[in-house]
DNA sequence: GAAAGAACAAAAAACGTTTTCGTGTTGATA
DNA sequence: TATCAACACGAAAACGTTTTTTGTTCTTTC
């Protein structure tokens, strides 16, 4: 067990000053090619590295970057994370990672742990109880202190500050149009509650791809789920006093257990009723029948997010001014869902 | 746009030393009140907050826990996270998480990254590579410089160290045991190839329940998956040539895919065939039938390493010896499996 | 009225780097 | 021989803390 060796134990050991070891380590040629192979040989020999911390402090930058996301067991989220770490880890930055929980103070929590010299920026997407609670204070706050910090899926107009998101009111409305297209008449929507920022606007693409088709919004054939106990019932209760061909999610558990209950009740799917998710996770893919859904291509988001917040740590761009990027999403179709005929399509969309 | 104000700003803006400010802001009584109570005002109403890179490298911690994993978008790992998370978090640290994407090289690269000072300790569950390699210099490595190390389910004789494991063998053996009490007499075993550690020992359990039935192991009910890519055909083939009344698979995706075909088969599930998987994830509790499985409990693995890590960093316990904690394991029983009849039990168990 | 002791505050060292600047020694040039 | 540049190296400052040491000033006590 021996402990790390430093600049000052080399120095000492070979009887010359700090500066002189610090610059043979780093080939400079203010000092003779013996005293440096000297040096080097003894540092490596001895396996030295440089300590990541005295380094940081010197250079104040930490080449980590906080991201706080609200939870950590669900496939969007850690996609997103596998492309910020794809993106950080190849320009030499490293990944904290801290969990909401979904909860306003945790993020505040964790923001102020962070804020503190710990990382060079952050990317975040917002718990629901911050949407909720409309309260942004905490971000303005490390914006104002010059800390730079993307957000990501779930955002707000009331931060100025780079986003990276999709398109959700398009992508809703692409996939209910599919439904549509695809001859289905009477379509509900499985969503969630509404300050979700994401849930609000899928919602709105389900109305304007009714609308736009002459369809009018049937508010019994929505479901509006709080939590996932509740799911199970909701849907039930739905089968139970509606009727319909069409079923659009906004994640792709709500669309999965539809199918279940769907299937319980001995409709054929996707012949008797069709089903659409967001959210291209494993469940789409293991599920019988196999379900279409909005793919969000959450490894693009999180790379995109990662290089917005590099960028703008590496100080290219003007500092001042904030982008939004817009992922693609695209509309994966599988067993759940009927080829469209490529009929009774609308001449223009209103997109 | 404000730097964030430091001790060194706060005692020229009032004209004392720095040692004071210091002093005055940690309460301590060698500052009069007086002094003290101004400081305190001025700090608070700057919003001081100490730098924690300084502080850590003044006390030669980070507070950091540096965390290496295969992958992250997989239920169980980040299931893992969750449990170390919360743990590392309550008792004031954050987590580094790196990828290894289960890769030899990429782990070395990310403990080099992570061990020169950015971290206090490591958790790590090792990459196929790795085990396949059965290279582990690099831990030993960071364990003779005086870092501790904890394994957790994937881990390796060949390191000395804390490890958090699950007794793969024994709840392999508890899975299968159920499929023979309730009445299969023809197993067959969806595995992966034999140098990931855990693959194999479940399938010593699968072995070791046969045996303790008195049934033989037939080579061909037994299927090694290399890659995902290869699953269906593989297990399709394992439909053509064989018959069996029950499945073990030793993940939940191999046992989904593997209902999936045999209800296309029009096999029914569980009067024909029964179905357990290893880990217990969103697929098992949302494919049809859902799925009997063996949960691992992450949360619990993750939650037991993070302490054990934490232990050793704050100095309880000896440094030296090092411990092995077995989470355990439960089976949950869900439609793939029939309920056992309590009958044809055998009067002893090999464990 | 001097010694002792509080009470307060400043200075300095330390953590491990990097970098700027200064200095002494060469050897060459005028 | 005086001047100067090149060379090789060291000293010191800086990053932002905490803690130990040192140094004042003011009370107290005999």
């Amino acid at each position: 067990m021996k402990r790390k060796i430093t600049l000052k134990q080399i120095a000492r050991e070979l009887d010359v000053s700090i500066s002189t070891v610090s610059k043979a380590i780093r080939n400079s040629k203010e000092v003779s090619p013996d005293t440096r192979e000297k040096i080097q040989a003894f540092a490596k020999f001895y396996n030295y590295r440089p300590n990541n911390i005295a380094i940081s402090l010197k250079n104040r930058r930490t080449k980590n970057i906080g991201v706080i996301i609200p939870e950590i067991v669900h496939h969007f989220f850690s996609t997103v994370i596998l492309g910020i770490e794809r993106v950080a880890n190849s320009q030499g930055y490293n990944v904290i990672v801290c969990l909401s929980d979904e909860s306003f103070d945790k993020e505040v929590i964790n923001m102020e742990m962070l804020a503190n010299g710990s990382i060079d920026g952050f990317i975040i997407s917002l718990s629901k109880e911050t949407l909720a609670k409309e309260d942004f204070n905490h971000f303005n706050e490390v914006i104002n202190e010059g800390m730079p910090l993307v957000l990501f899926d779930r955002v707000t107009d009331k931060v100025y500050c780079d986003k990276a998101i999709v398109d959700d009111t398009m992508a809703a409305y692409e996939a209910v149009n599919l439904l549509l297209e695809s001859g289905c008449k009477q379509i509900a929507l499985i969503t969630t509650i509404d300050y979700i920022s994401v849930g609000r606007l899928r919602t709105l693409g389900y109305h304007k791809a009714l609308k736009n088709f002459g369809f009018t919004i049937d508010p019994k054939l929505v479901v509006k789920i709080e939590d996932l106990e509740t799911c199970d019932k909701k849907i039930r209760e739905l089968f139970d006093s509606e009727t319909f061909d069409g079923v659009f999610a906004v994640n792709e558990f709500f669309a999965v257990n539809a199918m279940k209950i769907a299937q319980d009740r001995g409709f054929k799917i996707p012949d008797d009723i069709s089903f659409i998710g967001f959210t291209d996770g494993i469940l789409s893919k293991c599920s019988s029948p196999t379900l279409s859904t909005v793919a969000q291509h959450g490894f693009e988001m999180g790379a995109a997010a990662a290089k917005m917040l590099i960028n703008k740590l590496e100080n290219n761009g003007h500092p001042k001014t904030c982008c939004t990027q817009t992922i693609q999403t695209s509309i994966i179709e599988r067993e759940s869902t009927k080829r469209k005929p490529a009929i009774a399509k609308p001449e223009k969309h209103i997109y």
